[in-house]
DNA sequence: GGGTGCATGTAATGGGTTACATGATTCT
DNA sequence: AGAATCATGTAACCCATTACATGCACCC
């Protein structure tokens, strides 16, 4: 058995392993399963696909259709299934996750005024949103996959989108209220003071 | 001007713009202040910083020393600080950030038994460290840097790593008290246990 | 003598997205 | 008529890490 060291080969295999699926399958899978925390594009499903099935670790059917191309249906084999246990067993390893949104914080200090502002509400309306999108996506798979043996390791990701998406508001609200000292900070030693942006949009909700 | 697209460069000119530094420099100033969202490597810095002065974002002068291979100190001009507070003004947009961890949590069902209990008992030991770290960090930003008037927005993205390490460590504990439960209907369901090790197989909605 | 730090850089390699190419079907 | 969906795949490109290559100084 060949090593598989990167993450796609073994992801597809984890989505695999809900049920067969063919590579347009896995991509449409994806935004409503791990689509919060791994993405996958046709450039890396494909030919993926390609190699686990030469490596073994899936079998192909060929499933033909009237106009549409085929349709190549994977299924795990079982030394795919031993792969992806295996993959399993080893931890995670650190790696820093690139935040542009920090950076530009970061560099705040160069910034035209407003402009960090922009961004942290932006951000915070995002998640505000995710939030949103969390609960409900809670329900709908409480009540679809009610019965599913899986569900509990599926609501905990999404827990883990909760509470990363709410902290993230809170640093939100925090960071503005601090911007909201700075500028006014800033007026007070203030030379020729206009009318710098000092109204925070208040909208829909 | 031309465009400069891509985070790496801008983030140079960002770094650029605290003081004149050298290639190498950067590599080592990053760790200690936007090392906690992101990472660069001399196999980007260095062609960049070459790239940015044939654009004219960045002057280099060359320091010769005794014995070591010449300093190339860049420091920033005009251009370089116009296009870094263009780019400042640019919205973030979201990319899926990958998570590991996540993934085999995700997975979970098919792992073997305690996997994903290890993985996440070294996310929460990982971050509980990270945390000791950053409340090191802000005293000694404090200390070292109390009159640089950057130092709000450092202190901004040390704040934003500290909710997401406290967010992550709420997860993590909530999370292995969810498999702490998950074990103990397994022992429930399972009257003949004997070897936990057994057959959770036969699986197929 | 050997490891670490200073200091530069390039090349190989890997990972990933986007754009391209094809083509029938179904919906608006 | 035109767009979207189904369905496959490849090629070009971008981005990033790692390994390699060089070489002196300093400390143990």
């Amino acid at each position: 058995m060949k090593k598989m060291g990167g993450a796609t080969p073994n992801a597809l295999l984890g989505l695999l392993s809900i049920h067969p699926m063919s590579g347009y399958d896995v991509r449409q899978l994806i935004p409503r399963s791990i689509g919060n925390f791994w993405n996958e594009s046709y450039g890396q499903i494909y030919p993926a696909l390609k190699q686990m099935s030469v490596a073994g670790m899936v079998s192909k059917k060929t499933e033909r259709q009237k106009g549409r191309p085929d349709r190549h249906v994977y299924s795990l084999t079982e030394d795919g299934r031993a792969q992806l246990r295996e993959w399993l067993e080893v931890p995670v390893e650190h790696e820093v996750r690139r935040n542009e949104l920090l950076l530009k914080v970061f560099f705040g200090g160069q910034a035209g005024p407003g402009a960090i502002r922009r961004h942290v509400e932006a951000s915070l309306e995002k998640n505000l949103a995710e939030l949103k999108l969390y609960t409900a996506m809670e329900k709908q798979l409480r009540k679809e996959e009610a019965h599913d043996p899986q569900l509990p390791y599926w609501l905990m990701t999404l827990n883990a989108g909760r509470h990363l998406s709410s902290a993230t508001v809170r640093w939100c609200r925090e960071t503005l209220a601090e911007l909201d000292r700075l500028d006014a900070a800033v007026l007070v030693k203030g030379t020729a003071v206009k009318k710098v942006a000092g109204k925070t949009k208040r909208r829909k909700s």
